[in-house]
Formats: C-alpha cells, sequence, structure tokens
DNA sequence: TTGAGCATGTAAACTGTTACATGATTGT
DNA sequence: ACAATCATGTAACAGTTTACATGCTCAA
C-alpha cells in the first residue's frame, strides 16, 4: 500500500502535477517504487477524496496541481514513524538459482556469469548517475543515500555471482575427477555429484 | 508470472502435493518467492490444464499428487535460458530514505539505526539456518547459493544502514555548528542546511 | 475421542499492468 | 502545419492477499 506514501512523500517537498509525479517516478523513484500512469492518477484521486491532498490550483490543458494538507503530512509522517518496512519476498533471480539443476554445469555458469554482466552494467550505470547529480539540488540529498545503497548492492550482486559461477564450476570439475566422464544424463540434465567438497567463501 | 515457474521448479524435483508445495514455499522460498496457499492450489489447476503438470496420484483426504511432463520441464528449461530475470523496482526502506526529510534529524537517524539492527537481526537468523541446514540434502544445493545470497545482502545493508545514519548526523552536526541552535522548525521538522561539505565514503 | 496436522478449494477485495482514448499548447 | 510534449483519464485483464469453508486421518 505505499504507492499512496510515495504521491504523498513526493508532494510533501513541492506540490505537483500527475504528470510532473511521472517525472519523478520514472527518474529518481524508478528503481525505488515503480508505478505507472494509471496508478499515479489513480492515487491522486483516491487521496484527494481522502482528504490527505487538495488541488492548489488548475493550469492549461486541464493541469491540476496537487498540494499536501495536513492531514496527508500527519500520514506520511505516521507511516515513517509508525511503521515497519515491509521487506522483500521476491527475486527473480534468486529464484532461478534454486533451480539451476535443472541445467547443464555449463548452462548454470553462463547464466551466473551473465548474471554478474549485468550487475556490473547497473553499477556503471549508478556511477555515471552519481557524476551527473554532482552537487545538483533537484536530487534529492536522501536520494543520493538510496543511490548509495544502489551501488553497493550492484558490487554486492556481482561478487556473489561470480562467487556462485566458481562454485558451480568446481562441482563439474569433482564430478568429472571422480568418474572421468561427462556428468550429464542423457536428458542433458547434470547428475548429482556425490560430494561436493567444495568451500572457499 | 513466475509463480507458475517456482510451482514448476519444485516439482521438477519431486513429485509433490499441493500442500507439500505450501511448505517449501514457506521454509526455503519464503524470502525468495513467496506465495499463498491459495495462489498455489489456483496455479496447479492451471498448470495441469495447459498440460504442463499432470496428477500422478491419489491418496488419502483428497491429496493430489503432481508431476511435470516433458511439455513442463521443456518450459521450465525455456524459461532459464531464454528469459531474462526481472528485477525488483520496489523497495520499502529505500523509498522511506527518499522523504526522510519529512522528519527531524533524530528520528532519521533512529529509523536507519532501527534498519541496521533489522539486517543484524536478519543476518543472524541466516546464520542459524546455515548451521541448522549443515550438509543435509533436502535443502537444494543451489538453495545454498541463495543462502549465501542472502547473508551478504543482510551484511551490505546493515554497513549502508550504519554509513548513512552517520551521514545523516554529520548533517545536524554540521548545520548545529553553523547557527549554534537546533535545526528544526515550529513542526518539528528539519531546516535543510546550506552547505554540509559532508562526506567519508 | 479429540486435537493436531493433512488436504483442498472458493470468493471478494485489492493492487498492478497494458492498452486505449482524447485533447490542448508550444515552438519551429 | 506539424511534431513534440503536456496533460488527464478509463477499461480490461492479470496477479496477489485475506478470509472463509470444508472435511479426512492418525496418533495419543
Amino acid at each position: 500500500m505505499s504507492l499512496r506514501h510515495a504521491v504523498l512523500g513526493l508532494l510533501a517537498d513541492t506540490s505537483a502535477s500527475g504528470y510532473d509525479l511521472m517525472k519523478s517516478f520514472e527518474t529518481s523513484l524508478d528503481h525505488v517504487w515503480h508505478a505507472t500512469q494509471s496508478q499515479v492518477y489513480g492515487e491522486l484521486g483516491k487521496l484527494t477524496a481522502a482528504g490527505l491532498l487538495e488541488v492548489s490550483d488548475e493550469g492549461p490543458r486541464g493541469r491540476k496541481e496537487y498540494v499536501v494538507t495536513p492531514a496527508g503530512r500527519d500520514e506520511l509522517r505516521r507511516w515513517l514513524t509508525e511503521t515497519e518496512p515491509v521487506r522483500q519476498r521476491r527475486n527473480d533471480t534468486l529464484l532461478r538459482v534454486f533451480f539451476l539443476g535443472e541445467l547443464s554445469t555449463q548452462e548454470a555458469v553462463g547464466f551466473l556469469e551473465r548474471e554478474a554482466e549485468r550487475c556490473a552494467g547497473e553499477r556503471a550505470a549508478l556511477e555515471e548517475v552519481e557524476k551527473t547529480v554532482g552537487r545538483v539540488e533537484p536530487f534529492s540529498v536522501n536520494g543520493r543515500l538510496a543511490l548509495e545503497f544502489g551501488l553497493r548492492l550492484a558490487t554486492m550482486q556481482e561478487e556473489w555471482a561470480r562467487w556462485a559461477a566458481a562454485q558451480v564450476g568446481a562441482r563439474e570439475k569433482a564430478a568429472g575427477a571422480q568418474d572421468g566422464a561427462a556428468s550429464h544424463d542423457a536428458s542433458g540434465r547434470p547428475v548429482e555429484p556425490k560430494d561436493p567438497e567444495s568451500s572457499e567463501r
């Protein structure tokens, strides 16, 4: 239910139109709380009906500018101070990792290495953003903390993917040393190695 | 749409009933791909209708055991090898960080420190799991890779939260040194410091 | 015989995505 | 005149959550 608080939070900083908010969602908030245009306009209506927002101005092209009401600001504070963040319960990459046993060792290693590359790319992109925003104010002071989080996450994820690829690769070697044959059955799926006493962490 | 693949993936390992699957979702997959009982039973029906699963056995209490069909295994492989993981686009904690400006410096630092504690707790819990699973096989080989990811994530997140708390705290000090007064306005919200030349990263 | 655990399902409400639909204003 | 961009909204569908509803089996 945090779309509501994302909208409230953005408007707490400066009043804006739905269109303006969408630009914030697409740029600064894109990796933090993704939202579609449909959702934003819908939520603006609901928040206004609930008395947490008000239309402060109407401009050309039917533009409506919204401001947070005192009740809205209270709700935002309540959310920040009295409710626990709900943590992520889904991670597509990790889900795939669980089922890597369906692939050959080579395929699994390939998957993890592509993952590492993806993260490296992401980190590079974030480093670019960091340079770009420099000391420019529009990018919120606290947004900078979030950016740092993204950077650390991408770094960690890349390191993990490389480590995991090495782990899976080591399993292959261990199995190969045991029976001297390719460790796949007819279906191309890997054979479970008996005891891969692999480690290094 | 990965609930489908989570179910397929679990059944690719061993055939099971909806009830059995739910236990997997609640234990090993809980942090990786959360699902509710409603969803699982619904998806089993859809997958069977689509020919990706079959009921292999019916036991007491209306128990139905499902197996993956060759088509199901193909679909699983296709998903693993030919589709890109979709990455997370929402993070409640980070969203809150964006709006920390609504709180006093003390409150913001408190938020970040609580966050650090939460992560420390999580890490401890995962370390416990790691010890518990030991060399027990039911916990998938690749699940171990996911566990390591969780461990690294919790560690990184805790470090980040402590760093961020220090950053925010440093802003307070800088502002205090400038005007020698508490940097809050009447509403208890922080006053924007002019130029907190804080760094250390 | 009773309670814990096994086992399946449905309905309603809510949240999120995709696609469509419309039109005004501004700069070139 | 035209394109780009501003600007708002709706509808259909897909996915998710919460709550309800039901009944069987087994061991103590």
